[in-house]
DNA sequence: CCGCTTCTTGCGTGTCACGCAATTTTGCGT
DNA sequence: ACGCAAAATTGCGTGACACGCAAGAAGCGG
């Protein structure tokens, strides 16, 4: 094993708050009983988060989710601690698909320039055009309650980089085995996703309907020049 | 205005919770009553740590910390909305000094210098090594209902550095005006920090007794290497 | 068809955030 | 020193919430 993943296999620093049948133990579909898990923990999820933008988050009791998905307001606690849970977890979700983002560049790419296009592609895929996906942005990024779990999705994010970073290096930089590579690519990976955390918050304070990208792509550069030239 | 501090001008993206008599509106000792409402803050805040660490964090009610500090449980909930709130609020006073260890590092000190040996001063000088901080860290690490909070001290470490950074840019580097130096300063920041984060959270999962700190410098170090040398 | 596992549901309970209004405390001008 | 206005503390009530528990229902293997 030695370093495996070097994120995973940690004793729960930052884990879930669930344990009841919206677990998610494999992504293997072994039966009925298993998508239909899915698919009650997905409208859950669906319904909280558009129900919040409608309403606003106040104004949306967990007995509402529940109703729209048309299951008992104990089921919702099966799946979900909290209504704030429910609203993220299609975030956290999209979040630990930016490992593949990365994996999915040409293996001819400098590092740099792979992790740089993941996560504009990453931030671009995302519904981050639509005015919809703005509001709600808005209500996460605002929102006191909302803010442990948009740590969450931030922590998801920098453990899937931080993942993929990690296979990068092991493939291409076996040579300088010197170096803690876990280490590294961890610290590389906050160091990315906080830069664009940086993006996205000026990127929202700044109204103008400015694109995200060359925001992104600015903060990315900064990022390597200030560490480059001091 | 033109740049600012570039924190503390936005439309409240991170701000506080309560509004009531908690607020601290000025440093400034105003009077016997703004120091008896700091002293009742801290009261309370000192009291929720002691007793979420000695009980634990789920044996601690609201009721009891209202009861430590001898005040009302209602007027508990004019200083801080939730007793998580409370028990983080000295992490993040700490945090925003951060701000000033920087500033006090020599002039002639090169940026990444002074900003790295500011951050390692910061963890150090902080209650870090005894084992009651050990422990109150594990807590506030592993607890999801603190992670919101956590996020909190991390923003106000984040913005209190930045702020700094933006400072000693503009000292030094009136040369190169060029670039923007808020954005500069926030996302060196922002990835100081993180990689402050990682280092310590490694730090945490490794129990042996290693010291935090050559964990933190190597984590630093390689963000500046991962940067440099793709 | 049967038994086992797993999910759903209803109910009860302890905790909590907060609006409201009465009461007390504090600051300050005179 | 005195009294008034501002501000903080307190008690009470209410709506909301998380979760344990046990009974019922539904998938699933033999």
């Amino acid at each position: 094993m030695s370093t495996g993943t070097g994120a995973a296999e940690v004793p729960e620093v930052g884990g879930p708050a669930t344990q009841g049948p919206g677990a998610v133990e494999s992504t293997h579909a072994h039966g009925l009983r298993e998508r239909k898990k899915l698919a009650t923990r997905e409208e859950l999820s669906r319904a909280a988060l558009r129900l919040a933008m409608e309403r606003g988050l106040d104004n949306v009791l967990v007995e509402d989710i529940a109703a729209a998905a048309e299951v008992s307001p104990r089921t919702f606690n099966n799946y979900f601690a909290t209504k704030y849970e429910a609203i993220c977890a299609l975030g956290v979700e999209r979040a630990a698909q930016i490992g593949d983002t990365l994996r999915r560049r040409p293996p001819e790419e400098g590092l740099w320039q792979a992790i740089a296009a993941a996560v504009v592609t990453h931030y671009e895929s995302g519904h981050f055009c639509d005015p919809a996906a703005m509001a709600s942005l808005k209500m996460v990024l605002t929102s006191p309650q909302l803010r442990g779990e948009h740590q969450r999705i931030v922590t998801t994010m920098r453990e899937a980089l931080a993942a993929a970073i990690a296979e990068r290096l092991a493939a291409a930089g076996a040579a300088c085995a010197e170096v803690d590579l876990a280490l590294r690519a961890e610290v590389l990976a906050a160091a990315v996703i906080a830069t664009a955390q940086v993006a996205v918050r000026r990127w929202f304070v700044v109204r103008p309907a400015t694109a995200l990208r060359p925001l992104l792509e600015d903060a990315l550069a900064q990022l390597q020049a200030a560490l480059r030239a001091p």
